[in-house]
DNA sequence: TATTAGTTTTAGACATACCTAAAACTAAAC
DNA sequence: GTTTAGTTTTAGGTATGTCTAAAACTAATA
């Protein structure tokens, strides 16, 4: 269906994908790291734990809806016009994860499932008004940045909690060590990713930080520690 | 699949009906008058609108998942199981009818069409914290009630403006007709559900009343407003 | 009671999204 | 250049939920 935007005037494709076709741009937009590699027909199999006899059947589907670039045996990409479609699906995912966590007092572990569903409600007022209603959050609860109205976003810095200054809170992101005595120690400590900290003070002489995880537990890390834990600022 | 319930010991069937499954439970609820009527194929097949093959197919298809009770040419009805799902699924959509109004700032008009995808969002801790951030509603925004956790809800006498007396007055609780062009004119003439009514004249000749809403604004209404408006008198 | 109009069900198709099994293809090893 | 292992596609089939057209049934009228 085309239909006429009244203010631009431009030809606007109205696509009414489905559930399922809106899991799959997902997933491929997702795979290609946002577009910049070529996804092979299992990788997308096993990410939807599905077949790749059905995944070859979608893509035949997508390319001629035109959302994404596909060529037998070569592999598929989200278009220009798929990524929008990927983007918006990330956008209502993590709005929602953020209104389940804020609102709904869900816990970091509990939102996706609920997420899933949520993802693919149609109503752009609702989006709108649910950005407005968070306050325009700009990460969700995992500290996976949200793509505003346009589809943009910033890739998340991640910053090693030793170059956090005094006072700035963020959500661990990922670690650079991960070994099992360390990833043992985090769990010791209660720091898992997603896990929100506060830096309280920095000790000059031996580099160790003071920290506050979840606004609950308070914590001296040593220097090695502190660099080894990657933080998403907000 | 059946569970057993850790608290009560009891079996419990965990239905994992689909969203169309759903909604002709939903539909045969309301077209029974909760329960009380039994329901024909062709009445299912408008409220749906679709086709009264496909009302049958499905007849057959609810009634082997035990929460129809249906028999060929006698019309259907829901069961105990199937209506516990109904006013599962009416008490989600109600409750999201809340959010949508109260929270998201929508118009009574716009929250129909997105509650209708909403209420089908399987998680029952969203709806117990939803109902609790809402502050345990007891009618949405039409003014119809919204079942508990056990589906029980007292039912307002209601009664259509047309009905009521002059000189009586009451609050307006619900909507007859809930299409967007009446629901707009509500809104222009400054009726809302919660609205003080109070009936001043009747003129027979053409079922016209004469109305004041809130003591302020004297208005006249035609019939077929009138019989779409319903009062809970005090 | 027989007819008939309207309702409901059955029979057979179609689209979506999935599957298995076999065929086609790619790319790397020999 | 062949072989071969792994990937991808095709072919054909399943389940869901829809449809049209025809058959079966109900209930009201003659």
């Amino acid at each position: 269906m085309k239909i006429i935007d009244k203010k631009s005037h431009n030809v606007i494709l109205m696509l009414n994908l489905s559930y399922t076709e809106e899991n799959y741009l997902k997933s491929i937009y997702h795979l290609s790291k946002g577009g910049k590699l070529e996804v092979t027909t299992n990788a997308i199999a096993d990410n939807l734990k599905t077949k790749a006899a059905s995944v070859t059947d979608m893509m035949k589907k997508l390319a001629s809806k035109n959302v994404v670039n596909y060529q037998k045996y070569k592999g598929v990409n989200v278009s220009e016009e798929g990524k929008k479609v990927a983007l918006l699906v990330i956008r209502k995912h993590r709005l929602w994860e953020v209104f389940l966590v804020e609102k709904m007092k869900f816990n970091w572990d509990q939102v996706h499932e609920v997420a899933e569903q949520l993802e693919h409600i149609k109503s752009s007022l609702l989006i709108k008004r649910l950005d407005e209603f968070l306050g325009y959050p700009k990460y969700d609860p995992h500290g996976d940045p949200i793509p505003d109205e346009n589809g943009e976003y910033k890739a998340t810095p991640q910053i090693p909690i030793n170059e956090i200054n005094i006072g700035h809170e963020g959500i661990i992101v990922s670690v650079k060590d991960s070994s099992s005595p360390f990833l043992q120690y985090l769990d010791k400590i209660g720091a898992y990713i997603g896990a929100k900290i506060k830096v309280l003070d920095k000790v000059d002489f031996d580099g160790s930080n003071e920290i506050i995880i979840d606004n609950k537990r308070t914590i001296s890390i040593s220097k090695q520690v502190s660099e080894n834990i990657l933080i998403s600022e907000s």
